[in-house]
DNA sequence: AATCAAATTAAAACGATTCTAAACTGTTGA
DNA sequence: TCAACAGTTTAGAATCGTTTTAATTTGATT
């Protein structure tokens, strides 16, 4: 058994264990990012869903709350075209599917690629990541 | 020996050949893109290329030439962060070194990389493109 | 309950990119 | 050669996702 599974946790236990502070709104966004499975939201879908669910926030909550959920490792962000910035809830290693003409996101997970003699990073450089995207039409 | 080598003709020939009007802009701004070996550039960069070289050309014009030279196959578009858009000169199938903080490309090529077990396409979609990433900090 | 830092917000600002519509320029055919 | 016209360029306005501002509200602490 692990010390801690982040499994079941809600989103008050999710908040304090990032410190960040436990809002009517960041609750609310939490719940809506959390306990409904891996899945790929942008600032818009997510301001969308809130607003559908009843939850008054701002867009501009919305954008605050992403970016520090991801700085605080809650999420992660994907990049795929210039147009928007998608978030991703699953932020274990792996890579993605891009639907170009949908504009939706699909993971593929890390095991299912591999990856061999990936160049070193050159001089001082660190790799920080490797993303690859797959893009569908 | 081949047919026809790309590697030595011409901004003016390169421009007949996808069928583009040779105009005193697109006639420059090939010059700069193509005569200087493979690099990446922004509409911003390349923008200030053409002003130090003395070239006559607006920003909206650098803008549609990126664009039909990526219709027309010339360049290649790489997507790393949603700040802007690059152009890469070389649209042979390699990939890329983002490096973060400097916002600056550098490739890689195909055959350094080995990508095995790359899934199918889902349902009725197919792969136009596998994009590789490795960011560095 | 009072206090104060942190969070939220509407609205303005921003920056990359696209659009508009008027002026200009290659190309074509007489 | 040049008139004519479609294609091209351009300044400036518009757009759109995102960020900032500054005022208000809220959560935590006493």
């Amino acid at each position: 058994m692990e010390l801690q599974s982040t499994d079941t946790i809600g989103a008050l236990e999710r908040l304090r264990a990032v410190k960040l502070r436990p809002t009517r709104q960041r609750l609310a966004l939490a719940q809506l990012l959390f306990d409904t499975g891996d899945h790929h939201v942008t600032a818009e879908t997510l301001y969308d869903q809130a607003q559908a669910a009843g939850v008054r926030v701002s867009l501009a909550t919305v954008y605050n709350t992403l970016h520090q959920f991801t700085a605080a490792g809650l999420l992660r962000e994907v990049v795929v075209n210039s147009a928007c910035t998608y978030f991703d809830t699953n932020v274990t290693d792996h890579h993605h599917f891009f639907y170009e003409d949908r504009g939706t996101l699909a993971d593929i997970d890390s095991a299912d690629i591999d990856i061999r003699g990936l160049p070193e990073a050159p001089d001082g450089a660190k790799i920080s990541r490797v993303d690859v995207i797959i893009r569908l039409t």
